[in-house]
DNA sequence: AATGAATGAGGGTTCATTCAT
DNA sequence: AATGAATGAACCCTCATTCAT
């Protein structure tokens, strides 16, 4: 039912629906797509219960129209400007990083992360957004400048995508906590720690350097 | 073979909790906690429906059984062994770790964590739990063996709970992985990536080292 | 002939209650509290299930209302013109009792009556109104008009609360025959019985003349 | 299922049922009969829910077996001894209703009345049991005194049913405050009157009295 | 386009009854 | 005879969805 493609014809018009997204994810942000209700969702975007399906088919369509229409956005990392290539690699890494850090912070990111984890078993369509939305092109874009590093001395010897999973997933847990965690607990180390995005990222890559650099 | 008579159905009794718990969380796990029925648990753990109901008040307190009885048991890291003094720190936060990954794959650690993110929210027990038994026991396992790690010169200079961070959040990620996005995509590169775990562990571990190693 | 639009089901939204009220006392009064299903209730106001939950939280508030709104217009003695002094107390007594009556056979008096007896253990709120809306009053009403008769020696002495009683049980018995034991029993003497209202009255009032009179 | 006459199949055994009854009256009258539950019936005979079974078929047997053997002899008048032709009728009268008075004390009428009125429409042989067990031995014990008393000058003109209920009914009444209304008010006043069984008959007995006595 | 009253399938839970011991 | 764990039909109620206005 979710998976079919027949896309187009799912979504009823095109003038009111942004509100009525953002309304829905927070709703299935913060209660689960399953204990989420459509009275909610209406209640955030100020309309009535009915509005609701004037645009949507059913609770399930406005998931779909989330991920397909409004997901990318605001999680996937940016299309990478590559930078002279006399630039540092290590400051490659870090303006991608940093780029992506923006992208998440701006949007909901954390919500969607939290969204994707929980609901990725009964909507198999969260995970393979997951997957090629973000994973990959993080990897797409980190992994070669790692590889290129470590061909120019510039990075010990390691695995590219074993460095961007080290790299990321301290990320993504940290986004995942302020939503998950975060709102239920007084106080998550995760959240508290000042800037812990940038020391990780400082510290995978001073990890990074070679053994035998002054 | 002393009392045969009633041997059966007592074993039954006993064990029942145990296994109507265990289908829970399996469906828990799999459903979340709003959309898992009962009647899916009894099934699970082969009995009707009403039999839940004699063990459990209701499906929260499922949930709350399985966070009070269970949960610890199968996710906390062990009580730490610090051996001796003598032995590397580097050798000490392999064991630590390696005993940790052993409790989370024997147990459903993965799905507990699937279930503690997605249900935080709505069950603040989960997020304390999470931070009391699995985050909380982490850092003062691992964090103390850092310091020691950096005043020995074992190490370079490091925040010790930065490092916690960084090698645990990549674990957790992982077995999130393994409970929310592999079972409903083709290929998680996450799960599919062979011995992670110790690879991740090695790469954090070496950029620990002190910069002036041989 | 204004507001046309709208009006019909806005009559409709406005007169639910009473209708769906009606349908519960006709339940409840035939198959008792906790035997009435709200789906007959919905069954009889020719409404959905799911209708009757969006006036009343549940079958209990349905109750509460019907108690709090609905009892003492249909049941309770009204406010009693004392008539002229000239007036003999026995027409006063007659008159009271009339009115009475005729609210009790206009409405569903018995089967209140009925209600109130059979759950006044289970929903204590039955038995202070019994005693409060219905007992009470007639007794405040009647009782000194039996008293000033015995002075004026209208009647020979008597305790105005024991006439009273002796007046009004018979009257309760027979509403609750009529809506307990009538409709299970092929003839009820006491319903069958002609006119049994008025004869217990005049014999109850006769019976109270002083031996003197010729 | 209730009203087929196939009574000897009915009951399974002989020994316990007296305090399975007993029991089961106890809860049927307290609660109702729809709201009574087996579990609580066995607890008060201090047997197991199973126990119950193995004399009745179901829930409505035990009523069935309850209105079969238990009732009569707990609340219907006895065989009236006529005494002396030479007994005044109002004698006659006391004597027939005292006894019932003691019999009614003595056992659980307030709740047998209750019961049968509360559960008369969904069990039919209660109504009948009623009219022919209770209404009708009076009216055939009473009415004939009264009859006699008229023909001797001992009363003055009355229809001899209508006394009967003046006289019975709020009796009954009585009895049905002390189970269903005494249980759940702060003061009944219809309990807390003194003696009003006596007073109510010497009450009528006396509006009985020809006019011309002096 | 927008409403919100109405719907009824399905949810969690109870409870009269059964049955292995 | 007696138990009480187990059953599953049926309970009360919710909520995603529809539709008359």
């Amino acid at each position: 039912m979710f998976d079919r493609p027949r896309a187009s014809s799912r979504r009823r018009k095109d003038a009111r629906p942004r509100e009525l997204l953002d309304a829905a994810l927070a709703v299935f942000v913060e209660k689960g797509f399953a204990a989420a209700r459509p009275e909610e969702i209406a209640l955030r975007a100020n309309v009535s219960k009915g509005t609701l399906y004037l645009y949507f088919h059913s609770k399930e369509d406005m998931l779909a129209a989330l991920i397909e229409e409004r997901f990318s956005s605001r999680i996937a990392v940016g299309t990478h400007d590559p930078g002279t290539m006399a630039e540092p690699s290590r400051d490659q890494i870090r303006r991608a990083l940093t780029d992506w850090r923006s992208t998440l912070l701006q949007g909901e990111a954390g919500g969607i992360f939290k969204l994707i984890f929980a609901e990725a078993r009964a909507f198999p369509a969260l995970a393979q957004f997951w997957l090629q939305e973000v994973i990959e092109p993080l990897r797409r874009v980190i992994a070669p400048i790692v590889a290129r590093g470590v061909v120019r001395g510039e990075f010990r010897a390691a695995d590219p995508d074993l460095v961007v999973y080290s790299l990321i997933l301290p990320v993504v847990m940290v986004c995942l906590h302020r939503h998950a965690i975060g709102p239920a607990a007084h106080d998550d180390p995760l959240i508290d720690h000042p800037d812990l995005f940038n020391r990780h990222l400082e510290f995978v890559l001073e990890g990074l350097l070679p053994p035998s650099h002054v």
